[in-house]
DNA sequence: AAACAAACCAACCGCGTCAGG
DNA sequence: ACCTGACGCGGTTGGTTTGTT
């Protein structure tokens, strides 16, 4: 007995959304709110399936998200937190809330991926004449990303435990894919950006020559571009993003939902983790590569605190 | 200029988890 | 305690864009 589809395949439109669903969409969003998606599609006439609105809302609508490039440090950041986390996209979005998960995996799978695997194709260049080398180097590895997670995930438990700071840690991360646009700091902001979606979106409309064509990808290139619209993406970025701070707080610490996932990680700390290509050796590779770029710029040491819990210091 | 290949990314699918009844 | 529905996540697909021959 299979799982049933969660909604019709009768009726439903597949595919790429056009700027008058997306539209639909972020007006509905606007007034009720993301959640119970459920009704999302019934309440607005939208012919589609509740995962599509909400995939569509969470990876492409929402306010918050930050298209295009990736920054060397976010770049590194999703290397480092890779590493340590595995193929747990929603953790590893959870610490750049400016990108999805979604984003994240894509940009995984075509860019880092492969230039992983040059560096791993460098370090058995280099270690092609001896075997013992890299032994020694995976071992350190191992025993140090030990003792990092089991220290990470103590220092959240201790955090959590207690309650001199309740706000911390929902304002740490977002909840799951819920971004806090309830939290009462940020309601009104959420608002706001919404209406800034819209606003574009009405923009683009009046702009476009051909709305009924244009996907809505194009809608984004369109409104962002300088030259099709009046926005730009740094100005959209104004618009929207008058929360968000730049990186993830360099002070801050892993939730007790990932302790715990830091927890189970040690137990299954060599298949779960997934460390780099499944061997030792390259990380130490990516880290010195980290690592070495990391002294140039401050922000990396964020980066390694970060995703370290601050005990680099005490392993090195 | 056309054909083909590679890269990219938005969207879909299926499974796991969890809350409510 | 069990069942069901809703949601979230990760893997995968397929259409589009870009680069190469």
């Amino acid at each position: 007995m299979g799982r049933p589809p969660c909604c019709d395949k009768v009726g439903v439109k597949k595919g790429p959304w056009t700027p008058e669903e997306d539209i639909i969409l972020v007006s509905y969003i606007q007034e009720h709110g993301p959640g119970n998606w459920r009704s999302v599609p019934t309440n607005t006439g939208l012919l589609r399936c509740s995962k599509s609105c909400r995939l569509r809302w969470t990876n492409y609508l929402r306010p918050g998200i930050k298209r295009g490039n990736f920054s060397d440090h976010e770049e590194k950041m999703i290397i480092h937190l890779q590493a340590l986390l595995g193929n747990r996209w929603a953790a590893i979005a959870s610490y750049l809330p400016q990108r999805t998960d979604n984003d994240i995996k894509n940009y995984w799978n075509t860019h880092l991926k492969k230039k992983l695997k040059k560096l791993q194709t460098g370090l058995d260049d280099n270690t092609r004449d001896g075997f013992s080398g890299s032994q020694q180097i995976s071992k350190g590895q191992w025993e140090r990303r030990l003792q990092t997670d089991i220290h990470m995930a103590r220092q959240a438990l201790c955090e959590a435990l207690s309650l001199e700071n309740p706000n911390n840690l929902s304002d740490l991360k977002p909840s799951n894919g819920c971004y806090s646009y309830m939290s009462t700091t940020q309601t009104s902001t959420y608002a706001s950006s919404t209406e800034n979606i819209s606003r574009l979106l009405k923009g683009w409309m009046k702009n476009s020559p051909k709305s009924s064509k244009t996907t809505s990808s194009e809608i984004t290139d369109q409104n962002f571009s300088n030259n099709g619209a009046q926005t730009s993406p740094d100005d959209f970025e104004i618009l929207l993003f008058d929360f968000e701070s730049p990186t993830p707080d360099a002070s801050q610490s892993v939730s007790p939902d990932e302790a715990v996932n830091f927890s189970q990680d040690i137990s299954h700390f060599q298949d779960e983790s997934k460390p780099i290509l499944g061997s030792e050796a390259p990380l130490s590779l990516l880290e010195k590569w980290l690592f070495d770029e990391g002294v140039a710029q401050g922000q990396e040491e964020d980066l390694i605190e970060a995703s370290l819990g601050g005990t680099a210091a005490e392993l090195f």
